[in-house]
DNA sequence: GTTCTAGAAC
DNA sequence: GTTCTAGAAC
């Protein structure tokens, strides 16, 4: 076997699991009861599936939006709803929680990202995931109402600027701490627990 | 998005 | 020698 290639001969009895694209995961854990946290008519919360802090949920429409980017001024009332359900989140959990949206997502359907600021969890493992949470690639629910409102539309980030962000240095997003690695950091966060 | 792992960094 | 990161995945 080749070094990179994994081996794929599986269990023949079993029938062929047909892996759908990675990218469409989220339309099956909106489905999945065993994730879902809370349901209105338009609107569904699910836990992720690899949370990056101890409480972190996704917020999605039902219908068939596929990101911020396909947003315009008929939705604000949907991202109202989401902001609704995130205040019920705050006065349900015992945490500071922050709301918001990448600035690139890689998953499709519309989600809302709400995330405790303790940044705890084995999911989280890579820079890119540092980054996509604690720099302004994370886009707050309140600048996409305001640019909704104001624009009608969401503007794009470039790829210069996304590539900037990735590679921002960490940083700790609760002191001034600057690590030298991932597994320094996420020691340095298990800090700030209480 | 995750997993895996070669090769860089230490 | 071990830890850590970054790029391929058909």
């Amino acid at each position: 076997m080749s070094k990179r290639s994994k081996d794929t001969t599986q269990n023949l009895n079993e029938p062929a699991k047909k892996m759908k694209h990675w990218s469409l995961g989220l339309l099956e854990s909106m489905k999945d009861p065993k994730s879902i946290v809370k349901q209105t008519q338009k609107v569904v919360v699910i836990r992720d599936k690899y949370p990056k802090a101890r409480i972190h949920y996704l917020v999605l429409p039902v219908d068939d939006i596929n990101s911020i980017y396909k947003l315009n001024k008929s939705h604000i009332s949907l991202l109202e709803e989401f902001g609704k359900l995130f205040e019920e989140l705050l006065q349900e959990e015992n945490a500071q929680l922050r709301a918001g949206f990448h600035a690139v997502p890689s998953m499709q359907r519309l989600h809302m990202h709400i995330i405790s600021n303790d940044m705890v969890s084995p999911s989280l493992k890579t820079k890119v995931h540092w980054n996509s949470f604690t720099t302004s690639f994370f886009i707050p629910y309140r600048d996409i109402l305001k640019e909704l409102k104001e624009s009608g539309s969401i503007k794009k980030i470039s790829n210069d600027i996304h590539k900037q962000l990735m590679m921002t240095p960490l940083k700790c997003n609760q002191c001034e701490f600057q690590p030298k690695n991932m597994p320094h950091l996420k020691d340095h966060l298990l800090s700030h627990v209480k």
